[in-house]
RNA sequence: GGGGAUAUAGCUCAGUUGGUUUAGAGCACCUGCCUUACAAGCAGGGGGUCGUAGGUUCGAAUCCUACUAUCCCCA
């Protein structure tokens, strides 16, 4: 016999290389089926795998392998997005470790180790999928710098910018200047740093007055172009429409006034830098100041400074604020809290700089978008974002696509000798472009010289369900018109505009179709003190060391039994134990059954009867299942599964089938035991490949063409739901019974007597087989009198009763009775009086007023019976 | 500063367009059991004035308003 706990890491591997080797993750367009289709949010190429995918993609799994099982031509497109920053940053760092300094290398030759670090170490968190049961079709697997896609990206732009949606313009940018690359705003970490709010003096123009600005970055007073004072600062009349000197430079700059300055903060009198800070930048727009930017793209300072040129800017400041105390201009200096952005692959200061870019203007694009989730031809799940959607598409701003950095689709842009450029795919096209545009039939290729710089990672991953399928390099393909438009995505509500709403926009924009049906959001993974998880904290289980530890299957159910739809869930270790428990349950029942000797001795009744409660508990757990998925209730299904296994199947229908120890099984109740557990291994297997794919090849050796993976998903037949209901009846008998041994310490293996008064004798005669063998039981007498010296006990309002001598502790029996009926009678008060509320019997509806009809005499039939009880315990 | 979301048992959440309900589940907790599938198990049990205050309605956890708290996004 197998072991008496289930060992997951035993059959994991195996059964993931049968399902490969037998290429049942593998889809092609089949005319004859419906097509399903998921195509994964392409982790990033550098990742590694963390709790977030974990869950992410075992619902993918789950929606994936249901399908399959469903006859649907299941497709997962599995793959990884370039992510320019985070790869450029590794192999920086890389070539950093061998001597090798980016600035030394060619555009070429810094491709070709960025290629190599790809080769070598990228992808790592596909492997890792496989580990966690991902059903994906590895030979469709694509990448977003591949050749494919990148053609794709370019052709887009051209497009674009054709139709006139692309421009360059000024932008603030968070600049890196050790990455020497501009970061997108997710990109930056503000973390609290401890600096210092330093308080100068300025000169007024025109008199010996001055007055006092603080700041935290006194480097920049070169830079200042004015000074800044709300208007309705009584403090501050008489600088109104005078001029401001900036020490030690000597500059005379206007004094400006703006609701923007916060009369409470700092002295009250702002300096205004427009090239070193956005919201000055902004007052500068408003005010017509000039753009001075005294800072290098390295971080030191340039001869627009006056001073210190050359300098670092952090040293700068530094000796500024020493010539300042020198001149006596430094009023004070305060320790201040400051909250600072830093890059999050270089850690540098973030360095706030005006710069030209690339945008993709969205005010038009949108709408086709916009509408089509409002009116839910696409469905955000859960559909409380649409909110969120909704405001960000009305509120949407241009969408900045450059990025300074070598790994990425470099801007099919040209400039001409004349500072203008042209845009065309190629080097040729372009050529033809510019001889046109100059009208200069001479111009060669060394004329023009390629934007240096790279498009954003969304700019390709936009294009994400369309590229994978080839939908741009061969538009009218087989592949792209069988599976676009896809069905489901699932991914996590921090990307629902980064990525999801552009993923639509393009989806209309080049196809004029949406690219999903449907979003299921997912989501984010926190620690059990709900703080999101992260390297830092290091608050982040290893997924692989879970896996290890308490199987695939063990973290799939733990993650998924908690986590409903846009929720977030609070990780806690003891949720893949509970996972793993559940499989160690069913790996323990199947032990049960085969242990099981076969004769064909006739069928015990309670196990005919069994099989006929069980077979209706299935159909009804089998609709209820169907429910759950059609509105994406992904938790809430598991855990009618998990009811279902646990509950009807191993409490209460094995005991019902279980022969005494020792003794044979019939042959019929056997096999019906084992279709039902096939049963069940179907239903399970989306949520727990492994094992159930393990014992179903257990029960019966299995040709690939029946494995599990591939079985038909069960459908709910019709059931007779009375069948439910009155067996219900006896096995509440059966609790009550239970409990009354637990309380009176009585063992389960003392058989008893029961008493039952009651006007359905039939309702208790038709189970009496299940009270028999599970309440243990030696008799059921029908009554029509009270029994004495019994225990009793209410079903309904049938009174029950065990015959117990001396085992009846009076007052405390009283008491029960006594609180039973309270809590009735003040139920049977409130049914009472809206049936005697003339407005309620008018309005509400018929049925309604049945139900408390019903419940009505139901309350007042107990309470009788608890009175007469009272009565008889005196 | 602007916007959004959430608030139900110790914890995490259901409660499906207001009516089977003086509220359900899983986990945790308590009690008793090593009953020959499983002690990571079995059987039983306790536990919530549905964030606060008003309002609409015959009827509110559910709809409306205000307040409080927490979280998220944008600046």
């Amino acid at each position: 016999m197998s072991a008496t706990k289930y060992n997951p890491t035993e059959i994991e591997d195996k059964w993931y290389q049968y399902w490969m080797e037998h290429k049942f993750f593998a889809s092609k367009p089949d005319k004859n089926k419906e097509p399903y289709t998921i195509v994964i949010p392409p982790p990033n190429v550098t990742g590694q795998l963390h709790m977030g995918h974990m869950l992410n993609n075992t619902i993918q799994d789950v929606l994936i392998r249901r399908a399959r099982m469903q006859g649907k031509e299941a497709c997962w497109v599995p793959g990884t997005d370039h992510a320019s920053i985070a790869t450029e940053a590794k192999v920086v760092n890389l070539l950093k470790e061998k001597g090798i300094k980016k600035s030394d290398l060619t555009r070429e030759e810094f491709m070709k180790h960025a290629w190599e670090w790809k080769e070598k170490y990228g992808g790592i968190i596909l492997q890792q999928l496989k580990k966690l049961g991902a059903s994906c079709d590895w030979d469709r697997e694509r990448f977003t710098m591949e050749e494919d896609l990148s053609a794709a990206v370019i052709e887009v732009f051209v497009d674009l910018y054709k139709k006139g949606y692309i421009y360059r313009g000024i932008r603030m940018v968070n600049w890196d200047p050790e990455g020497k690359t501009a970061l997108a705003d997710d990109e930056v970490i503000f973390k609290e740093v401890p600096s210092k709010l330093y308080h100068i003096k300025y000169r007024v123009e025109g008199g010996n007055d001055y007055l006092v600005i603080a700041t935290t970055r006194p480097e920049t007073i070169m830079a200042d172009a004015a000074i800044c004072i709300n208007p309705n600062d009584s403090r501050f009349e008489h600088l109104k429409g005078k001029r401001a000197i900036i020490p030690i430079i000597n500059k005379s700059i206007p004094i400006i006034e703006d609701d923007y300055v916060d009369m409470e903060f700092g002295t009250g009198c702002l300096k205004v830098t427009p090239a070193h800070d956005i919201n000055d930048y902004e007052i500068g727009l408003r005010h017509n100041l000039p753009v001075i930017d005294i800072i290098n793209d390295d971080g030191t300072l340039n001869e627009k400074a006056q001073i210190l040129v050359g300098e670092d800017r952090f040293i700068a400041r530094k000796k500024i604020a020493k010539m300042f105390k020198e001149d006596g201009i430094l009023e004070k200096e305060e320790e201040y809290t400051s909250n600072v952005g830093h890059s999050e692959r270089t850690n540098a200061v973030i360095e706030p700089k005006l710069s030209l870019q690339w945008f993709v203007k969205m005010e038009e694009l949108v709408k086709p978008a916009y509408e089509n989730v409002m009116n839910d031809t696409i469905q955000l799940i859960p559909p409380k974002f649409k909110n969120t959607y909704k405001h960000w598409m009305e509120n949407v701003r241009d969408w900045c696509i450059s990025r300074q950095l070598w790994w990425g689709q470099r801007i099919p842009a040209y400039y001409l000798p004349n500072g203008d450029f042209v845009v065309a795919k190629s080097e040729e096209e372009a050529l033809e472009l510019a001889k046109e545009k100059m009208s200069d039939s001479t111009l060669t290729s060394k004329d023009l010289k390629q934007e240096d710089d790279v498009l954003d990672t969304w700019f390709s991953s936009w294009l994400w369900p369309m590229s994978v399928f080839d939908g741009f390099k061969d538009p009218d393909n087989e592949d792209f018109n069988y599976y676009y438009p896809t069905n489901d995505l699932v991914t996590g509500p921090d990307i629902l505009f980064f990525w999801v709403a552009r993923m639509i926009i393009a989806g209309y924009e080049f196809k004029g179709k949406k690219p999903f049906n449907n979003v299921y959001l997912t989501g984010i993974v926190r620690d059990t003190q709900g703080r999101k998880m992260s390297k830092q904290l290091g608050n982040s289980p290893d997924p692989l060391d879970l896996i290890k530890n308490h199987g695939a299957d063990g973290v799939r159910t733990g993650l998924l039994l908690s986590s409903a739809a846009g929720n977030d869930l609070l990780f806690d270790i003891k949720l893949c134990e509970q996972g793993w428990n559940f499989g160690n349950k069913i790996w323990n029942a199947f032990r049960l059954i085969k242990g099981w000797e076969i004769t064909d001795t006739e069928t015990p009744e309670a196990s005919v009867k069994a099989q006929k409660w069980f077979e209706a508990r299935l159909n009804q757990s089998l609709v209820e299942i169907e429910d759950h998925f059609s509105k994406f209730r992904i938790s809430d299904a598991l855990m009618t599964v998990y009811k279902l296994i646990w509950d009807d199947y191993c409490s209460l229908y094995l005991e019902l089938v279980k022969p005494p120890y020792g003794d044979p099984i019939d042959q019929k109740s056997y096999d019906a035991t084992i279709t039902f557990f096939e049963e069940l291994m179907k239903i399970l297997h989306p949520f727990m490949p492994f094992l159930t794919e393990e014992l179903w090849q257990q029960i019966q050796s299995r040709s690939p063409k029946e494995a599990l993976i591939i079985a038909q998903w069960p459908e709910a037949k019709s059931f007779d739901e009375q069948i439910v209901l009155q067996a219900q009846v006896a096995f509440d008998l059966i609790s009550q019974i239970r409990n009354i041994r637990a309380s009176k310490g009585i063992s389960p293996k003392e058989a008893l007597k029961l008493y039952v008064k009651t006007d359905e004798q039939i309702v208790y005669e038709k189970y009496s087989a299940f009270i028999y063998k599970l309440a243990n039981l030696e008799t059921i007498i029908f009554t029509s009198e009270k029994i004495d010296n019994a225990v009793s006990f209410l079903i309904k309002s049938d009174e029950c009763f065990i015959p117990m001598e001396g085992a009846i502790d009076v007052e405390k029996e009283k008491a029960e009775v006594t609180k039973d009926l309270e809590y009735t009678k003040g139920f049977l008060n409130s049914v009472v009086k809206k049936l005697s509320n003339e407005r309620f019997v008018n309005n509400a509806p018929e049925q309604v007023i049945a139900m408390e009809k019903k419940k009505q005499s139901d309350a007042e039939a107990k309470i009788k019976t608890l009175e007469e009880r009272l009565e008889s315990l005196k």
